[in-house]
DNA sequence: GCGTTACGGTAACATCCGTTACGGTAGAAG
DNA sequence: CTTCTACCGTAACGGATGTTACCGTAACGC
């Protein structure tokens, strides 16, 4: 019985040494022996756990999205109009500390990874596809009177532009501090008409 | 002289064999044998035009930010107006046609190689605060009555945009079609207020 | 026409990679 | 306490990688 808890816990230990070794080392060098290096462990281990070098990333990329998830519901959840849900979702998705700037940096390592891996794409897509009918569903909230198509079409303009943002600074954290990075949000939102109501967005009550 | 000219032109070539390795295989299998098959060559040729790895993927980014500066200029000079100037630039840096969509992925994979390369990432800093500069400049010809903090916040906002619009649809170009990439983009265009002066500005109904 | 030189292909080198097989060991079962 | 089993570190293997050394060859100067 703790053998399984102990099992599935030291999946995530090394699902978390393959971000470290992503982040810090890049994609070029993300081998298993880096990874068990960080994982305080051998490659024996490793191999022990996942069949494969490609079955551990893919559980990484999985626990990558999962982990995002509950914190984007947690989010969600805890906002107090569905505009101020938008803005909160979006803006975890930006690189503005060193937490989600590795993310970022992870998330770009993964996605790069993908263009030789037939599992990772498809984990991208059906992940991106999810992350886009969330932020149509909170976009369509927040902007009621909205026709479905417009919803549509705004939601990919502020998915895109957080992934833009977030690679921007992951590169060149310099050039994109988080101040910078949460005014473009903010003005993006504001030009859409979905800035909070007592900035200008009229709202229903 | 005609051996001068030589040399640079296997140096283009090689270069875009690098592109081609890194669209078709990902950065994972980007070996100096990759490129040399690519290019139709061996890997005596690879290492005596270059005198590592390491230079050669450095030629092939540079070369790439020389061509995509070269077509911007290109549609920067014959814009009829500022806004129509913008439009084109950014436009072009979306993945809305195979082209594209190949420069797209060769983007990224250059982004998460510099991570384990200082001389990748610096020369990406530097084209992309060229970039930056660039969009910020056509931004305030477009809106010549917006203060600098607004340009620079709008222009990165579109910058971000666009790179994360291409990112999305290199990685699922069915999910993400060329007409919604530009409704997206025209849609932020216009909720900024640097939409077309001809089409006047529409709201969201 | 001939020697020289530069160019590029071939092949080898050491190293590193993913993966596999084996052995020791710690903990559970009785 | 003994036995056994599951776990994991060690070490090896075949293959691939970046890089180097060597050698044939084709172009250029005299």
């Amino acid at each position: 019985m703790s053998r399984l808890a102990d099992r599935s816990a030291q999946g995530e230990v090394l699902s978390r040494a393959v971000w470290d070794v992503l982040a810090e080392q890049g994609l070029e060098r993300l081998t298993v022996r880096a990874v068990a290096a960080a994982a305080g462990c051998t490659t024996g281990l490793v191999m022990h756990r996942f069949p494969n070098r490609q079955a551990l990333l893919l559980h990484a990329r999985q626990l990558l999205h999962e982990v995002t998830r509950a914190r984007v519901e947690e989010l969600e959840a805890s906002a107090m109009t569905p505009g101020a849900a938008l803005r909160a979702v979006l803006r975890q998705g930006l690189a503005t500390d060193p937490q989600t700037r590795q993310e970022a940096v992870v998330w770009m390592g993964f996605l790069a990874a993908a263009v030789s891996d037939e599992d990772l794409i498809t984990e991208h897509r059906r992940n991106n596809r999810v992350w886009r009918e969330r932020v149509e569903r909170l976009t369509a909230a927040a902007a009621p009177e909205w026709e479905p198509r417009h919803v549509a079409t705004v939601a990919l303009g502020l998915i895109a532009m957080a992934e833009g943002i977030a690679a921007l600074a992951a590169a060149d954290p310099d050039a994109f501090p988080a101040e910078e990075q949460e005014a473009a949000l903010d003005a993006a939102l504001n030009a859409y008409g979905l800035g909070f109501p007592a900035e200008g967005r009229e709202g229903p009550d």
